[in-house]
DNA sequence: CAGAATCCCTTGGGATACTG
DNA sequence: CAGTATCCCAAGGGATTCTG
């Protein structure tokens, strides 16, 4: 256990909980496989999110959106209403969380065995 | 957007729910990687963890072992001394650590240029 | 040494009401 | 419709003290 190991510890460890973070907290990962299915409206998400706040869901569209994750677009109808959809680089996210997926399913089974 | 897709989705998130948690809060990251150096002391541990505390230590550990990711042993000494290991499953998790890295990297590239 | 117990503060997030 | 503002509560986690 020396320095060294802890300066390459490190190097690994922060890109993990950026990644970690992008991921985190309640509703990140609904919103995001709920915007799979492609471009949805902010109220539709409501609905289709169950029990997320408006609140909540603005705070997170933003987050994604600061992220690149997301894209916002407002159209220009009466009352105005915003999509939002994946970008090209949020879908990549895909293949991390698929990744988790596999091995927390391989979890459940082990655990309730 | 109808319920089918619900249901799958839910079928997907829920796993990956699984395995985010066990990834999350402040310091299974940092546990867990320090123990891939291999058997330490909890004291030692806690040295090698720069601001952790010893209630966080124990509490991540004990939840860490129930998830049979590590191991825990009492050693005959005086005092007694502990020690903890990551078991071979334990050492699963490295892939999906490495997958979050990975994108997390490519992350940190993206948004700070 | 290896923790448990206690106290306290900060943060995440819910409920509700309001606005352009 | 698409949010914002405010208030509030519960959980996460830090500091300190105590024990086998």
């Amino acid at each position: 256990m020396d320095k060294i190991a802890h300066s390459e510890c490190n190097k690994l460890l922060v890109p993990v909980r950026d990644a970690l973070d992008i991921l985190s907290g309640k509703w990140k990962l609904p919103i995001i496989t709920t915007l799979r299915f492609g471009v949805i409206r902010f109220k539709e998400l409501e609905r289709e999110i169950p029990g997320i706040t408006a609140k909540m869901l603005s705070k997170e569209l933003k987050e994604l959106e600061m992220n690149q994750l997301v894209k916002r677009t407002v159209l220009d109808t009466t009352p105005i209403s915003v999509t939002y959809e994946l970008t090209e680089y949020g879908r990549s996210l895909e293949t991390v969380i698929l990744e988790l997926g596999k091995w927390g399913k391989a979890h459940r089974e082990r655990i309730f065995a």
